[in-house]
DNA sequence: CTATAGTTGACTAAATTACTGGGTTTTCTT
DNA sequence: AAGAAAACCCAGTAATTTAGTCAACTATAG
C-alpha cells in the first residue's frame, strides 16, 4: 500500500462529498472550489472512485455524484485503495523465491505492514470523519499536535476509533 | 509519513547490513550485488542513514558501515524517517485556520494516521527482522500470503512483534 | 434548444525515484 | 611511497508518478 498525497486528496474530496450528500448529487466543480482541488484532477479521482464503486454519478444539470454507500459503510481504505497505484515494490512480484531459494528479505514485512496500515484505515469510516468535523466547527487551541508528533509511540489499543472521534 | 519504495530500498538494505554486521564495517558494494541495488542508489540512501545517525561509517580499505546502535534500538520506523522526504500533504502546512478560520478536513486525520503508522513501525526493530530471516531459511510453502492479503481485519492487538516472529 | 455536468483522452509540467558517472578523500596494505 | 579499497560528493538523466490543462463528447433537466 502505497500512503502520498494522492490518497489524501481523494479523501478530503469525499468527506467533502459526505458532508453535503443531503443536499442531492454534489457536482465537482463545487468540491473544486471548495477544497482548492483542481477540477480536472477530481475528475481523475472519481473516475477512480467511480470505478471502485464508492460513488455514482448523475449526469445533466443538477447532476454530480452520490455516495454508492452509507457513510458508515465507506471506510478510508477503501478510498485510498481505489486511487493509489498499487504498489508491489519486492522485486520478486510475489515470487516466493525471490532471490536464490529463498523469499526475499523483508517479504513479509510490506505485507504486515500494509494489513496494519489497512486495518487501521478499515476503522475510519466516512461517518467518523463527518461527525468530527461537524463537532469541530472552530480552531482548536494552537499546540498539542506538535507535542504528539514524537515519542508517544505507546499505547497502541484500538486506535481506530478512539483517537479519530476522540 | 510518506510510504513508498525508497523505505523499502533501505530497510531492506538496513536488514542487509544488520545480518552482516558480525563481520566488521559492511561495503556498500557487497550489498549492492546481494540485494541487486544500485550502488549509487545505496550512496545516497546511506548519505541520509548516516545524517541520521542510524549508521556508521568506516572510510578506506577494509571499511564499510555500522550500525550505530544495537540492533533492538533501530527501527524500521527511524528508517523510513531517515530516509524518505517529509510529506505536509495539508495545504495548509499545520497552520490551524487552514481552510476559512477552520482547521482544514482531514487536519487530524493525517496525524492520526501517522502515528498509527509510525507506532507499528516503531514496534518492529531490526532484531525482530533479523531473528526472522534467520528462522525463515527456506522458502515457506506457497500460498497463504495469498489468503491473508485482504479481508483479515479482525484481531488488531499488538501486531508489531507477534506478526513479524510468527 | 441550451446550459449543466459527467466522461474520456491526450497532453504537459513538476516532483520524485532510481540510477549512472565522475571525481575527491581517507586509510589500509604492500 | 604507491596502489587500491572504500566512503563521500556532486552533477546529470531517464522513468515514473503527481497534479493539472485542454478539448471534445454525451446525457439530461428545464
Amino acid at each position: 500500500m502505497r500512503l502520498t498525497t494522492k490518497g489524501r486528496f481523494a479523501v478530503t474530496a469525499m468527506l467533502d462529498l459526505a458532508m453535503h450528500a443531503q443536499d442531492g448529487p454534489v457536482a465537482l466543480a463545487s468540491i473544486s472550489t471548495r477544497q482548492k482541488i483542481s477540477l480536472s484532477y477530481l475528475e481523475q479521482l472519481f473516475s477512480k472512485l467511480r470505478r471502485g464503486s464508492l460513488v455514482e454519478s448523475v449526469r445533466g444539470p443538477g447532476g454530480g455524484y452520490n455516495l454508492a454507500r452509507p457513510l458508515n459503510q465507506l471506510t478510508v481504505a477503501d478510498i485510498i485503495v481505489a486511487v493509489e497505484e498499487p504498489i508491489d515494490s519486492r522485486q520478486c512480484e510475489g515470487r516466493d523465491n525471490c532471490l536464490g531459494n529463498r523469499r526475499c528479505m523483508t517479504h513479509d514485512l510490506w505485507e504486515n505492514l500494509n494489513t496494519t496500515v489497512i486495518d487501521y484505515l478499515n476503522g475510519v469510516t466516512l461517518a467518523h470523519l463527518v461527525q468530527k468535523q461537524r463537532t469541530q466547527t472552530v480552531a482548536a487551541p494552537v499546540s498539542l499536535h506538535k507535542m504528539r508528533a514524537r515519542g508517544a509511540a505507546k499505547n497502541h489499543q484500538r486506535i481506530a476509533t478512539s483517537a479519530v472521534v476522540r
